[in-house]
DNA sequence: GCCTGAGTGTTACCGACGTAACACTTCACC
DNA sequence: GGTGAAGTGTTACGTCGGTAACACTCAGGC
């Protein structure tokens, strides 16, 4: 596997003409920008984990997948997880990314076959809870129902968002859109700009943006030449925040 | 305003060329289909409704608009609600359909400025009640705690399948799902047919399918040929349901 | 009856993006 | 050090669908 530090920017850069310069009109985004992070930290954790096993997951390893019918939710302690489907035409599709204090597997809760499915991104330590006894839990301590509609509440509000760019946006701006959720879910600062931790494939990225992985390679490299993302000497993504806000604003 | 009644069909029909045949592979659509409908009757009702005040919406009516601020959801004791949102670019886009049974609103959950707005398709009686009640309630009776996250799970589902049909499908065959959609939410049997009761313009659709009106109009007459719809002499869409599935899957 | 406005039907044109094909870089492993 | 696999960069081509423009149908008001 080519681990793409540094990655070889070609002395003959395409013309921009491809891509639409054009700002784009900005989406009522909502602000879903925060996402899940953390909502299940605390209370929730203590009345819940306590005295259940954690599972390690392997990179790249299946936590659950379209078909299962184990009605059980994932608390991510550690590790970044992907969250998405398999379409109709084998491609994958990715709807979201977790990380350690989220939870995945919330879509069981009113179906038996899950629609969805989650892969570990990197080594990731979860552990798993029977839908039921979250449940129960929550009957039991009432002022954990608020957290419990929170998690499903965001998670609705952002696959809306989604929805709206598909409808309203070029790949370029999808890809910001991502790039800037990316930040606000597993960034970390890294002086002005802010760094994504994981390595991700373009592959991966063209799965979040819904678009083929050729386009995000191009669009990529222009939000390069714009200085609005960099690659760090690990090979990840160095964003921009405020180019890249004001780009798909 | 034109009714559609026996709409006008033109005797040279355009060739079929222009909308792709070739059959689609279907969608992990999960079984959303029978979505919210009536899951908020019964107990949960008993238990909120009583001594509070209906109140009725005109055909275009906003029940709630984007930016609002008051956390309330709205029971719909009758009628038909369009639930969406305002894109960017100025267009409406329609995330779903709902009817007496339903409640719209939700999103409030974990916002306090409304992402979304709900609009009365037709004359609809719907009663307000704060999201802080509809919490308390459920910490009381705890029974209702499935309900609530039924409620959202399966709009999360809906919103998740509306995603991979964007990202999969055709407009034709997005329309199909859209009809499909609405036979199981508002459709009432007419024979071996599924009648869609309420009239709907081509720009709401084509806001559902998300696609412009024109495409519309031609899909519509594409599954016309193929005797997949018809209209009704009240200018309601008449489905053949085995028709559209098959196509759409 | 006539006019206006809303809704529908149709087409030509063009741009964005999927498809296909291929070159290049890096790393792992032998 | 060589080889293959994975990942990235780039282009030519075709197509779906947005844009624009316009014709037609019907209902209601004058």
């Amino acid at each position: 596997m080519a681990s793409p530090n540094q990655p070889f920017v070609p002395s003959a850069v395409k013309t921009e003409s491809e891509l639409s310069l054009e700002l784009n009109d900005s989406l009522t985004q909502a602000a879903v920008s925060t996402a899940l992070v953390s909502v299940f930290r605390g209370k929730f954790c203590d009345a819940i984990l306590p005295n259940r096993k954690t599972i390690s997951f392997k990179k790249e390893q299946i936590i659950y997948d379209v078909g299962d019918n184990e009605r059980t939710l994932f608390f991510l302690q550690e590790g970044f997880v992907k969250v998405g489907t398999i379409t109709s035409d084998g491609h994958e599709l990715i709807y979201d990314v977790r990380k350690g204090g989220d939870v995945v597997g919330e879509l069981c809760a009113s179906e038996t076959r899950r629609p969805d499915r989650a892969v570990a991104l990197e080594q990731t330590e979860a552990i798993p809870v029977p839908f039921d006894d979250v449940m129960e839990v929550v009957r039991k301590q009432p002022d954990l129902l608020a957290r419990l509609v929170d998690v499903f509440c965001r998670a609705l509000n952002e696959a809306y968002a989604q929805v709206n760019t598909l409808a309203v946006d070029d790949t370029a701006h999808r890809l910001c859109k991502v790039l800037l959720k990316l930040a606000a879910k597993i960034g970390q600062n890294s002086g002005s700009e802010v760094e994504i931790p994981t390595y991700l494939t373009q592959e991966e990225i063209a799965q979040m943006v819904v678009a083929r992985r050729e386009r995000i390679s191009t669009a990529l490299n222009f939000l390069r030449r714009k200085k609005m993302i960099q690659y760090t000497n690990h090979g990840h993504l160095l964003l921009n925040l405020k180019a890249l806000e004001t780009y798909s604003a």
